[in-house]
DNA sequence: TGAATTCATGCAATCGATTGCATTGATCTT
DNA sequence: AAGATCAATGCAATCGATTGCATGAATTCA
C-alpha cells in the first residue's frame, strides 16, 4: 500500500461512497431532516470514512458569505484589547465563525477593511479602533459595500451605527466620587487623548463630577495622555514638579496610572500615602501592582462576548433592521490599596 | 439615478469594461508583463472606474490556496502571546496573507488545527502553543493533512517540525550568573510547567548554572509555578513562610515576578532591599512596576515575524525540502531595579 | 382503483477566478 | 514572398459546494 498524497476527499468522493448524488450529502450536511433516515445514515458513515470536511472556498463562493469576521484593533499588543480578542475569538469559533485580525491600518483604513468584505474574506467588521474617525467609516458602511458592522470602543461611535460601548460618563462620576467619598477635595486627571471634534469622555465626565461636587478644577491638574505608560510617566513627572499638587488623581485607564505611580515614585511621593489614584479598565497587573490598584473595571470580556454575538446575530437575520442596535454596559468600581482616605497616611 | 444596492464588480464586469477577456484581466493582475501596455492600461483604469476587487473565495477555490494562515495560542489575553500575534499580523499583511486566530482547543486539537487546512480555509499554521503534546501534533502533519506548520514556543518542540525558538538555556543561565555576580548565593526560582516527560527548560538552566556556580540548589527554594500572577502569589507567600530565605529568586516569566513581590510586599519583605528578583519576557509593565523589573527580554516581536516569514517561505516555496527549519533566538538581560548587590539595602 | 398529493432524491446551473491550449496577427528568416 | 517563430489574447474547462426545478415513487383520498 502506497503512502502517496491522496488529495483531501470532495463531496462527490463522499456520494460516491454513500452512493447517492452529491446534492444530498449537501442536504444531509445542512437539513438533515429533508433525507430519509436512512441515506442520512449512509451519508454520515461515508463522511466519516472519508474524513470529509467540507471546503470552505467552494462554500463561500457559493454562498456569497464567507461565514469569517473581522477585527480590527489600534494594537493587539495592548493588554486590554488582547482580552477582549479573546473573547471575540471563542464566541465566534462557538457559532462556527473564523476570525481574521486586520493589520495596522494603511492611508485609506475604510477601504482597506471594506476590501475585506468585497473579497468576500469577512462577512462583517467588529471595530474596536476609536482613532478610526467616523466620517472615514462612512466609507464602509455607506456607499456600494455594505459591510455589517459592530463597534464597541470607548468613545461615542456615530450614533448610526451598531455599538456596544460602557458608560464612561457615569463610570468617571463614579471614580470622581470614590475620591470624594475618602475626602479628597484637590482632584487631578490624566485623561485619553480626545477626537477631533469631541472631547474625551471621561474627561467630561470627571469636569461633570467635579462641577457636582463643586470642587475646583485646576486645568494645570488635568493632564492629557494618550493611554500609554510614557504617557502616564510624563504626567506624573508634572505633577511632580508642581507647587501645589492635587491628593487624588482619575487616570483615564490603568497603563498610565501605573506610568505617573512609577514617575512620582523616583521623586518620593508614594502612593497611597502622598496621593491616591484610581485607574479605569482592571488590566492583569492592576491587582498585583504595588500598591495593588483601585479601578473602574470595564467588563471587557462581556464587551467581546456581546459585540461579536450582536454582529452576528445581524449577519444572520434576514431584514436588515434599520434601527441601529447599541448596547451600553457599565463599569464597576473596584476599590483596591491605591486609593486612601485623605489624611490617612 | 437610483441608490439601488448595485452587486460588487466581478472579473467579468471588468473584461466588459476594458473590452477585453476576463483571462487578460486575471493576467494583468496577477502577471502584468505578459500582456501589452495599451490593454494593461485599459484594464487598469476599468479596474478602478469599476472598483473591482478579487474575490477570494473563487480565487481560493481555483487555486487550492487562501493566503491567509493560522495562529493557536494559550491565551491571546496573555501580554507575552499578544505582542507575537501584533507582529505576525503586521508582518501577515504585508505580505498579503490573511491571519486566522483559532479559538480555544477542545479535546482533539490537532484534528480542529487540521480541518482549517482541510477545508481551505488557512494554508499554513503558526503554533504558539506549547501545551499541545508533541504527540497529537502528528494527526497535523502526519496522515493525509500536510499542513505547513512553523513552531513557536517556549519548551523544545519536536525537532522534527519547524520552529523558531529562544534559547532557555542559556538565558537562564545568564540570569542565573547576574545574581551570582551581583553577590547572590542562596538563590531560588519559580518555575513554568514542566511537560509530561520535559522537566522545564528555564528549571534546567537554573540547575545547570548553579551547579556551575558550585551553589547548592535547595528543593525548597524551588516553586513550580504555571506563568500566572497568581501562582506568583502563591510562590511569594511559599517564600515568605520559609525559615531561611533565598536572597535572589529568578522567575520564569515576569508575571509570575510580580505575583510574587505583591505577595512579599504584604509580610514587609521589600524588593531589592530583602530579596533580589529576575524576571523573563520583559513584558510591558516590567519597566514600569515598583520596583522595574530586572529581567530577560525575549525578542517576542522578532520571534513573530520570523516565525511568519519562515511560514511564508515554506508556503511559497514549490519544493519541500525534508529538513527541518530551526530559527533560535538569543534573549537579552535587562537590568533594572529589582536586582541589586547583596547587602547593599 | 385511479387521481392527487407529498416526499426523497437527482440533474444541472451557478458562484468568480485561473490557466492550458488554440487562435490570430505580426515579425523574422532565408 | 512564403514559411517559421513568437507574442498577445480569447475560449472553455475547472475548482467544490449549493439549490431551483424535475422526476419518480409512495402515500392519501374519493
Amino acid at each position: 500500500m502506497m503512502d502517496e498524497p491522496r488529495k483531501t476527499p470532495t463531496i462527490q468522493d463522499v456520494a460516491r461512497a454513500a452512493q447517492v448524488s452529491a446534492a444530498t450529502v449537501s442536504r444531509v450536511l445542512s437539513s438533515p431532516e429533508r433525507v430519509t433516515e436512512a441515506t442520512r445514515d449512509r451519508v454520515t458513515k461515508a463522511v466519516e470514512e472519508t474524513g470529509y470536511t467540507i471546503n470552505q472556498a467552494a462554500r463561500s463562493l457559493r454562498m456569497q458569505r464567507a461565514r469569517t469576521i473581522l477585527t480590527a484593533m489600534p494594537g493587539i499588543g495592548n493588554p486590554f484589547y488582547s482580552t477582549i480578542l479573546d473573547a471575540v475569538v471563542t464566541t465566534a469559533t462557538s457559532r462556527g465563525y473564523g476570525v481574521l485580525v486586520a493589520g495596522r491600518l494603511g492611508d485609506d483604513p475604510a477601504r482597506w477593511l471594506s476590501d475585506y468584505y468585497q473579497s468576500n474574506r469577512a462577512d462583517g467588521l467588529l471595530l474596536f479602533d476609536g482613532f478610526l474617525e467616523t466620517r472615514k467609516l462612512h466609507g464602509i458602511t455607506g456607499a456600494n459595500a455594505q459591510m455589517p458592522l459592530v463597534a464597541a470602543y470607548d468613545e461615542l461611535p456615530d450614533p448610526q451605527i451598531n455599538s456596544v460601548i460602557t458608560d464612561n460618563l457615569q463610570a468617571a462620576e463614579r471614580a470622581v466620587r470614590h475620591l470624594y467619598d475618602l475626602g479628597h477635595r484637590r482632584i487631578g486627571h490624566i485623561s485619553g487623548p480626545s477626537r477631533n471634534t469631541f472631547p474625551n469622555e471621561r474627561l467630561v465626565g470627571f469636569r461633570k463630577a467635579m462641577f457636582e461636587h463643586r470642587l475646583e478644577v485646576r486645568e494645570e491638574w488635568i493632564v492629557p495622555g494618550d493611554y500609554t505608560m510614557d504617557s502616564g510617566l510624563a504626567a506624573g513627572r508634572h505633577f511632580g514638579g508642581l507647587a501645589e499638587r492635587p491628593t487624588a488623581v482619575f487616570s483615564a485607564n490603568d497603563e498610565m496610572a501605573i506610568g505617573m505611580l512609577s514617575a512620582l515614585k523616583t521623586v518620593g511621593i508614594t502612593c497611597p500615602r502622598d496621593i491616591s489614584v484610581i485607574g479605569f479598565d482592571d488590566i492583569g497587573v492592576a491587582e498585583h501592582y504595588a500598591p495593588p490598584l483601585t479601578t473602574m473595571r470595564q467588563p471587557r470580556e462581556r464587551i467581546g462576548r456581546i459585540a461579536t454575538e450582536t454582529l452576528i446575530g445581524l449577519l444572520e437575520s434576514e431584514v436588515r433592521s434599520r434601527e441601529p442596535v447599541r448596547v451600553v454596559l457599565q463599569s464597576e468600581l473596584v476599590v483596591r490599596e491605591s486609593t486612601a482616605r485623605l489624611g490617612s497616611g
